[in-house]
DNA sequence: ATGTTGATGGCAGTCACTGACATCGGCCTA
DNA sequence: TAGGCCGATGTCAGTGACTGCCATCAACAT
């Protein structure tokens, strides 16, 4: 047996969500995570940046499969094209919507928490545009192709989490797609 | 003559952007601005929430302006339209692009900085929601709109300052519109 | 004169985050 | 198998952002 109890950070993860969930992100402290954890203060920043990231640690995942995606598509397709269906296709793997709600909830309802969203989601924008550049598209429309389709992505987001939309996230990227299309196609 | 120099603001401020752009906003602290301006660091946190609000103080502004033009325009125009339009018309205040470039120099230093940045277009895009709800506006129609008027915006503005694309903002914004209504039509 | 107000100072405290150094099981190598 | 290195953790002493509370004192009203 290993000289700590295994999974330091899972156990850190966990009750950072418990803590957060039950007092709220601001009444919850780094050292009041670490004890429930069976750790120190120092050790939460070992494995985690800041008192935020312990909600934002799979982010990297996402952004893999959207750049991955989007790189993968035929040529011909167009890039917005290319970066709905990416976002479509990285809705399969968000599938566990009350998990994804009781998140929301917490980040909602503080602001630097989502501050911290809204950067997350522009460095995705930035990487899938920077996908797009390396498959030959201009500058201006590879910019402007991953910033809308970021827009649609938080449109679709809200209303799956809400149940204003479609029962999957797929369904709801689909839906917000096509009000896009409409919406700026009509004079 | 009153007890204290006038504009405290304004001279916290002044220092403020002084040392920022001298040093960095890391390297800075709030007790440093506050003595170059002649103040306590009790008085700084007095007219700024945080250290970084001083770099985003005019947003309000640009929110009325950005409200007020979508809710002025005329009922047939369509809602991205609405938005678009108004984000020219907002423009049209932000003209001295030096100063921009240095804000924006200072802004893109640091990344707490751009999280502020980015919760005050995401605040922006909310306002501008609203606005259009008011007027009749589907929501999902309303939030999508405000979201890819955005989106636009944020393109238009990093181009205004690379120097990009064209000579205003107003023409920036024209240009990304343009974009936009072809590759979103494009098959 | 006297009371009130508003902008500021002073001070003590909390908490996020960091750097430097100590600890000690497990693993590798001779 | 002895010795030594490594990596995850602990300990501790900071720094700096931000807050609450109370004091100050010119200006202004009554």
């Amino acid at each position: 047996m290993g000289r700590w109890q295994p999974n330091a950070r899972g156990r850190l993860t966990r009750a950072a969500y418990e803590l957060y969930g039950e007092r709220g992100y601001e009444q919850t402290t780094v050292a009041e995570i670490a004890k429930r954890a069976g750790l120190t203060e120092r050790t939460f920043f070992r494995h985690f940046a800041d008192k935020r990231e312990v909600l934002f640690a799979g982010s990297e995942d996402l952004q893999e499969a959207l750049v991955g995606a989007v790189t993968g598509a035929h040529e011909s397709v167009a890039p917005v094209d290319a970066v709905t269906t990416a976002l479509e296709a990285a809705g399969a793997v968000l599938t566990d919507r009350e998990f994804s709600r009781q998140r929301q909830r917490i980040i909602d309802a503080n602001t630097e928490l989502r501050e911290r969203e809204l950067i997350k989601l522009a460095r995705l924008a930035a990487a899938v545009a920077g996908a797009l550049r390396h498959r030959g598209v201009p500058d201006l429309t590879a910019s402007l192709a991953a910033e809308v389709g970021m827009a649609v992505f938080k449109v679709a987001w809200q209303r799956w989490l809400d149940g204003t939309g479609a029962e999957d996230l797929r369904g709801c990227v689909r839906e917000a797609v096509g009000e896009l299309k409409g919406t700026t196609t009509r004079t």
